[in-house]
DNA sequence: GTAGGGTTAG
């Protein structure tokens, strides 16, 4: 049998059929044991020749042909045409127009409904037009068959024109005609359009048609008018399920995920039981607010209900668990679905990627182009993300690359985001290029390159764009702020960033935590601690992570004992259970060679059950990224980075190199420890990659944690002693080692 | 012959 099938009827066939996830196999037996039923049925018929072709070719449903009144109850519905071979579709279409035009029935409305219907359902929306174009006089059923073939195609334009030219026709219309029309107004987003077909709709009597209404609420919740889908909604008293969907979804999707929960709970008191969709939209709403307990409450509903197979609730659950970072457990459901699905691995790719888990996000999406699935700007910006995180630049040139040459070289989401990723890759100049060809910026693509501008502490660089932008009649939001505030703080801006801080308010852009913890980094930075402390004191939000972070950070740097365990306290009771302020405590104390303090904070940590994260250092040489833990030997080129670690380690105490014993974390004594730094991740990274890059070549080093004192120090020297360039990632901007000196000014 | 859902950059 010719098999060209829509992916989406044949879902929906099977989804009627047959469990879900094997429904390929399912169908085609299915057709093949009902194919042999028609000639015999179809002599019975008393209808024209032609209706048998229409039969014989058009259908292979078994359900109606055992009905009595067989000739005028069949049914065309689209998923049951799906089977017939293209390039046929239009010689039929023609012979039974032909049949029709022979038999003198050219104007039974009735027939030539069905024609265009089927035309439709083949996808022959041209040639369906033509029929009816061709027909005299149209009434209600024929304009709808028009305007639903428009519809469902998301032709919608068309379904806007056909509707004005039906109203000019003097035709009136029926209960059927606005769901279509106010499906087309979603699709187009045309509000102004909604608003007078929702007048129409009064006119002509339609307000209470739970149909039209229901589609007035999605209208509405599509073109971002929640408020107004919510009087229809307030409105209706023959409330359905999909009144209810529709209305939950319409909040998820206008980001109240919160509101959509509570009308759902609303739902469940009127004893309102949700199907599959309300339950794919809730579980939206759940994947929204990242609430892990209520998503898998709703997983046990889905499971309650036998539903747990719908292939579009395994889809919503793979995104929830995704989104929550239970990504293996997402996993274990993207595996289960067989079949290919666009939606379903933009989930995995970009559950992936959000939660840290980039070289899986790109290994998948390397996948989807191995086996030639059809991507979308979702996945390819998902892709990018994750690229932006492994940090490589080598990846990141490829993913420029396979972008140049796709559909989304001037997509300006995809362009931000490439933009990020070059930044975060390490190359502003990569991150400029695109920039520069990104057509019609909006605040998000500037504010994507200040803040790059701001990762690698190119403060000037980035207070210059702010004007430009500005000039080019751009207006600030909260993250440009974010992005220029960074950039003065790791560039030691402080009076600039302080002034920029000032001018926030010129925006009505109210400061959220991220803006308060730069100022707090700005003062800290200055040496201003009690300055710091007060400004946080007088903030009017509750200061938090970020906040008490900053002031501890600048109490490490100064060796302020009590302020910084004062940050440390708070961050304790804010954020128990993060290593990292326990490191940065214990750092501070070391600093000052307080090691019973440093003790009690190991005590601390292990009663919390809290070990130090393990350090690592990438390198990335000729496009692949090598991986160092402190104190590593098991490189297979260990015994060569070996000795260009004691040669390099020769030349840094020539140099006049001397340690900074305090970045240790715990109480050694003076040799194990010096052993200790010159075994730190980094310095293993930087000696492969000076014994594998030619002499001159730029090395590329990504760390997971912050710099340590010591290391930071040795890469000065290290950069002047061997005349390269090194670019390092921390955990929190980028540092750029040259002739012995840092772009953060020592200070991060 | 009609209505509702899932993936989304900084």
């Amino acid at each position: 049998m010719a098999m060209i099938m829509n992916k989406c009827t044949s879902v929906k066939l099977a989804r009627k059929l047959s469990h879900p996830c094997c429904f390929s196999s399912d169908l085609f037996s299915l057709t093949a044991n009902i194919r042999p039923l028609y000639p015999s049925t179809a002599k019975s018929f008393e209808f024209p020749a032609l209706l048998l072709t229409f039969l014989n070719h058009y259908s292979v449903s078994p359900f109606h042909l055992n009905n009595a009144n067989v000739h005028f109850t069949f049914d065309f519905n689209s998923f049951y045409v799906s089977f017939i071979d293209n390039s046929t579709h239009k010689t039929h279409l023609n012979q039974i127009h032909a049949h029709l035009l022979a038999s003198g029935l050219q104007d039974c409305g009735f027939l030539i409904t069905k024609l265009i219907n089927v035309s439709c359902n083949l996808g022959e929306i041209r040639y369906a037009r033509k029929v009816f174009d061709e027909f005299p006089d149209p009434d209600v059923f024929l304009w709808n068959a028009i305007i639903r073939g428009y519809s469902m195609h998301n032709m919608f334009g068309d379904v806007i024109e056909m509707y004005s030219m039906m109203q000019m026709a003097g035709v009136s219309l029926d209960c059927f005609t606005f769901p279509y029309v106010l499906k087309a107004c979603s699709g187009l987003l045309a509000l102004e359009m909604g608003w007078r077909v929702h007048g129409q709709i009064f006119r002509h009597g339609f307000e209470l048609d739970v149909f039209v209404q229901n589609s007035l609420v999605a209208m509405y919740a599509k073109c971002s008018q929640i408020r107004h889908a919510r009087m229809v909604f307030d409105g209706l008293y023959d409330r359905t399920i999909v009144t209810w969907t529709s209305i939950i979804s319409g909040y998820a999707q206008n980001g109240e995920p919160i509101e959509a929960l509570r009308i759902f709970s609303q739902m469940r008191q009127s004893n309102v039981k949700p199907d599959w969709i309300a339950l794919v939209s809730v579980l939206r709403a759940f994947t929204d607010v990242e609430d892990l307990e209520q998503g898998k409450s709703v997983h046990g509903c889905v499971i309650k209900m036998g539903l747990e197979y719908e292939p579009d609730l395994l889809i919503s659950l793979t995104a929830m668990y995704a989104k929550c970072g239970q990504v293996t457990v997402a996993r274990s459901f993207f595996n289960q679905m067989k079949l290919p699905n666009l939606i379903l691995w933009n989930a995995m790719i970009s559950g992936y990627a959000k939660n840290g888990y980039a070289e899986e996000a790109v290994g998948l999406f390397c996948e989807m182009i191995g086996k030639n699935l059809s991507v979308d700007s979702i996945t390819v910006r998902s892709a990018i993300l994750a690229c932006a995180q492994v940090g490589s630049l080598e990846l990141a040139r490829w993913m420029d690359d396979y972008i140049m040459r796709s559909e989304y070289r001037d997509d300006v989401f995809v362009n931000t985001a490439l933009i990020d990723m070059y930044a975060k890759c390490g190359s502003l100049d990569f991150a400029r290029i695109i920039f520069d060809r990104t057509l019609q910026k909006d605040v998000v693509v500037w504010s994507a390159m200040i803040v790059g501008y701001g990762l690698h502490g190119r403060g000037r660089e980035a207070i210059d764009l702010y004007h430009a932008m500005k000039q080019s009649g751009v207006c600030p939001n909260d993250v440009t702020f974010v992005g220029l505030l960074m950039a003065c703080n790791h560039s030691g801006l402080i009076e600039e960033g302080w002034e920029l801080f000032h001018r926030m308010k010129d925006y009505d852009i109210e400061p959220r935590h991220q803006h308060y913890a730069c100022v707090v980094d700005l003062l800290g930075r200055a040496g201003c601690l009690s300055q710091a402390y007060d400004f946080i004191m007088n903030m009017p939000i509750e200061p938090g992570v970020s906040v008490w972070g900053a002031l501890l950070s600048a109490c490490k740097i100064y060796r302020h004992v009590t302020l910084g365990e004062y940050a440390a306290e708070q961050l304790f009771s804010l954020d128990p259970y993060n290593t990292g302020h326990y490191v940065q405590l214990s750092n501070l104390y070391a600093s000052v060679r307080l090691w019973d303090c440093v003790a009690k904070v190991r005590v601390l940590m292990k009663e919390k059950g809290l070990s130090k994260d393990l350090g690592y250092s990438l390198i990335e040489v000729n496009g692949k990224l090598q991986a160092f833990r402190v104190g590593d030997k098991s490189h297979p080129r260990y015994k060569e980075i070996s000795v260009e670690l004691e040669r390099l380690e020769k030349r840094l105490m020539e140099a006049g190199f001397v340690p900074h014993t305090d970045s240790v974390f715990h109480d050694l004594n003076y040799e194990e420890t010096e052993e200790i730094l010159c075994n730190h991740s980094e310095r293993l990274a930087i000696a492969y990659g000076l014994i594998s890059t030619p002499p001159g070549t730029t090395l590329r080093i990504i760390k997971n944690l912050r710099a340590c004192v010591n290391c930071h120090s040795a890469t000065k020297f290290i950069s002047k002693l061997v005349s390269r360039e090194i670019v390092v990632r921390d955990a929190n901007r980028f540092h750029h080692f040259k002739d012995g000196v840092c772009s953060c000014g020592d200070y991060w």
